[in-house]
DNA sequence: AATTTGTCTTAAATTAATCTTAAATTAAGG
DNA sequence: CCTTAATTTAAGATTAATTTAAGACAAATT
């Protein structure tokens, strides 16, 4: 996997190119927004990981900027721990994760390959298990000669899920990734979705792919 | 493992920096509230560990103003033997965990790294003992190629004795660790969950892996 | 700008899983 | 044996998840 990392803080950059390396994940360091603006376009990267705060061009200009000009990579923003209105805008302005500093490697590592995971989908358009066909070009979940189109909030859910089927993916983890860290959803909104979820998925085979575990999440089996 | 250590106790923060280090867990010390403040958001750690008495700032004090910033990390408090309301007021503070003075350095470890685990959502976690796996990321246990789905407090009964492998934990420790303190349930309770735990463990090679010991506790052999 | 349409969210009632307790039974230690 | 501690069973209480339906909101259409 490679990696572009716009990391302003010097000792925070090193760290992290150094981390990462170790992990076998290719990274090109620019040291402020300008930079990784150059870098872009100059090669081709599996995530995009601007800091939100960088002299010159923030990493949300960077991304506005990007964005604006179609850029369809993957980005992910690194953000203070205390402003989370900033993070309302990171996401709307179209990041596909955040991650809040200080952060925990692994779980940065967790998201960059969750990323790449959803890249690929976005090439080959499809995740496939146990026969169901997830397709992202139509929203719509195929099984066998049978089909049911999914809204947004039904599909980002699915998504998740089946990207990382067998895992019990802990409700207010799904809470904040559909929904956003800052939204003061009701719990019971997570509910009602999957409950859609599950009436669309049993008109296709009577069957339950997705499995509560009650106290704790849900998962796709 | 990274812990940060708030101790203003200088025989026992370099009492315990010197143990946790011989058990591969990398301590920083600060002598005091202030300093420890200062370094929370320096570094990255996987557990902090705030002694509840110390000048200028508190663990309490300390452990409020972080979870005031949105500081999610996990928090453990050191709290003297008999204020038992202040145990009590330090988890509804969002302290993660809490040890009584004085303490085994053995427990604090065990902790620690139940602490840490919670943490690791998304890396998978387990703990292979005599052929069991138990699997902290389907919260199943497993042997050979037969399974049993465990339920929540089973779950951490059963993590707990397995992190302890091989010592015996007194009944009323485990009630406190799985029940929290504050929690008035009758000792029959643990009881009965061992009994689901044992008829679990049975089903899957007809044999006890938990031993009572009579007028003390269980343990995991 | 108003209306319609589709989607998302909330509230409240129902159902189901899990936890807890009580009481009876069994086993261990003095 | 007698006492105490642990085990077991089953029923009751509690909590979490599901379900339904109605209201809010936003996007599209007139």
């Amino acid at each position: 996997m490679k990696i572009l990392l716009a990391e302003d803080d010097e000792h925070l950059g090193l760290l992290l190119t150094r981390l990462l390396k170790r992990q076998n994940i290719n990274v090109k360091w620019a040291k402020d927004g300008e930079e990784a603006y150059e870098f872009v376009y100059k090669d081709n990267y599996d995530v995009l990981v601007f800091d939100w705060m960088m002299p010159k061009l923030s990493g949300i200009e960077l991304l506005k900027r990007l964005r604006g000009e179609n850029h369809q990579g993957k980005i992910l923003l690194l953000t203070a721990k205390d402003a989370i209105q900033d993070r309302v805008a990171g996401l709307n302005s179209g990041a596909d994760d955040y991650l809040v500093k200080p952060f925990d490697v692994a779980e940065l590592v967790a998201r960059l390959y969750a990323l790449c995971r959803r890249k690929e989908i976005y090439t080959s358009n499809t995740i496939n298990h146990r026969g169901y066909v997830l397709d992202a070009n139509s929203y719509s979940l195929n099984y066998k000669d049978k089909s049911v189109e999914l809204r947004a909030k039904e599909y980002k859910l699915l998504e998740f899920l089946m990207i990382n089927k067998g895992q019990i993916i802990p409700r207010d983890f799904l809470l904040d990734r559909i929904w956003g860290l800052e939204s003061d959803v009701t719990d019971n909104n997570l509910d009602v979705h999957i409950r859609m979820l599950r009436k669309k998925i049993s008109s296709l085979n009577d069957e339950d792919l997705i499995t509560t575990v009650r106290g704790v999440g849900y998962c796709v089996k």
